[in-house]
DNA sequence: ATTCTGACA
DNA sequence: TGTCAGAA
């Protein structure tokens, strides 16, 4: 299972291949990277590489915005679930983790998941 | 040919 | 966010 979520880090996708994929146009991909959300690798000519788990969070980036998030809600979320993969990977108890989140929950409480799983960290 | 940055008639 | 220019 570490075999897969390394191959999917791996930054080997060019802009073309990224716009295809996430329906996005290269404004707005290169506009979300300068908000923050995503962090693509530069190769040796300056060109951006994305990875799949680049790909992934910029579908999510695409539907949050579309659900009415706006970009400090959807950094926080991601800085947040990888808050959790981290702790829980480090032995926190899921409970202590919802507790943790409590108070963005209780704003997601009421808006459904853009995205089938979004939340499924939370 | 493709992508990058900066700028805005 | 689109789009164009000039460079890499």
């Amino acid at each position: 299972m570490a075999e897969k979520q390394l191959r999917r880090s791996l930054s080997v996708l060019p802009m073309s291949t990224v716009m295809t994929l996430t329906g996005l146009t290269a404004r707005q991909i290169r506009y979300y990277e300068s908000q923050a959300l995503v962090h693509p690798v530069r190769n040796e000519g300056n060109r951006r590489r994305y990875s799949l788990q680049d790909v992934d969070r910029l579908l999510e980036v695409k539907d949050g915005l579309a659900s009415g998030m706006d970009f400090a809600t959807l950094r926080r979320l991601f800085n947040q679930s990888a808050q959790i993969r981290k702790q829980t990977t480090t032995s926190l108890s899921d409970q202590q983790a919802r507790q943790y989140l409590e108070p963005e929950m209780q704003q997601l409480a009421g808006m459904k998941p853009p995205v089938p799983g979004l939340w499924r960290h939370l």
